[in-house]
DNA sequence: TGTACATCAGTGAACGCGCGTTCACTGATGTAC
DNA sequence: TGTACATCAGTGAACGCGCGTTCACTGATGTAC
């Protein structure tokens, strides 16, 4: 088959969560098989609850993954742009430009946020995973109203605008700005929704900009 | 049971789509099943086969009525808008604010955008559903961006944007702001989104605002 | 260095239930003449 | 006004397939002594 090379322990187990989690963003967590992930990973059903309890533990497992990583993510944009510039407004500006960089980057369509594919979903799941997906939310939106408000610390707004709905706006643009991505199948979307949201916010925190484009 | 009431022509049709959408918005179209959509409504199995020729054609039906339904609730609230003030900018802002309202308005946590579900589900879908989701977003922003365009001819704009990203924004942050008002099961959120929304669109047209609020 | 045991990463066969779909049929209402 | 036929809105029984889950078992590798 496919396999030349050789299975490296955890390899299985990795190449079911990936495996899945393109499958639930294209169909749903619902329509997802066990049978197709075993199919594509050459196991058997028996190996595939070797890795997980039941159907419910993969979507633990498949959330927890996402969550983790989408933090680690947004964590080391915001380090990279803060080794660039330390001003917090500064920062953060190159943060969103490297992050609507990162997102125009993706080859083919978006694969879709499973946060919001989970959310869509969610009388599948059971406490934990509803919690677990709040938390990571919860967590985006932590991130960013820290920076907000490092910057408002320096620069005071200059709009009456509330600061939590500011960084509630990043982590709703994106979602929403991958709906919108997906169904036209233009990855446009999402980065010209993240530079749109760095006006917004340079709006906010600075004088109008001179005539000279950035 | 239930029904003291007598069944009406077209009744029980407009009860199962009603069922559908409620399940499908909490559940995912594929975890749907006919079998719990009939024990709501109080029909056989067959009786669901006479209304729907399969369940394809009830997520055909669904996004149908979905879309139209949409459309109409927009163009209510931009002609109510209209009424209250002919000037584009400031009729625009009025509309956003009923818009916002209707929003805050709803009982519970949000129900939902269909067109996001079925987004997240796409593959289980033929290629006439998926257009027509296309179709249905597609048409949000033309009204927005017609409007835009409206302004932008009475009021030049202040800021650099492009009109079609600003129009975007608006789906953008509904789909978005509907997945955290969801996750967070906060249904402020949603509402607190659009008048940002508001604020940047009046940002973008009109002078800072004088020291008096609203 | 050899042996005993434990753990890891699975296999293979069977399970029963729920799912979407089909088919022949039906009783009530509407329409033509 | 009566009769024949058509349409509407379903019923009831059966179908087979795919699904998630269980259970006893296995061969390779790791660890204790």
């Amino acid at each position: 088959m496919t396999d030349a090379q050789p299975r490296k322990a955890g390899d299985t187990r990795l190449r079911l969560l990936d495996l899945a989690e393109a499958a639930v963003l294209e169909k749903g967590f619902a329509a997802t098989s066990i049978d197709e992930l075993i199919a594509g990973a050459g196991i058997t059903k028996s190996g595939f609850f070797y890795h997980f309890r039941d159907k419910g533990d993969l979507a633990k497992a498949l959330l927890e993954r996402y969550v983790a990583h989408n933090q680690a993510i947004l964590a080391d944009i915001f380090a990279r742009a803060d080794e660039l510039d330390e001003d917090p407004l500064h920062g953060f500006l190159v943060a969103l430009r490297l992050f609507a960089e990162t997102m125009a980057d993706l080859p083919g369509r978006h694969p879709g946020c499973l946060s919001a594919s989970f959310c869509y979903q969610d009388r599948l799941f059971d406490r934990e995973v509803r919690e677990l997906n709040r938390a990571g939310i919860s967590c985006w939106r932590a991130m960013f109203r820290a920076r907000l408000e490092a910057i408002a610390r320096r620069y005071p707004p200059r709009l009456a605008v509330d600061l939590g709905d500011l960084a509630d706006m990043a982590s709703t643009l994106v979602d929403g700005g991958i709906v919108l991505s997906r169904v036209f199948d233009d990855r446009e979307v999402l980065p010209r929704q993240i530079l749109l949201y760095r006006e917004l916010v340079r709006t906010v925190f600075l004088p109008p900009a001179a005539p000279t484009q950035d």
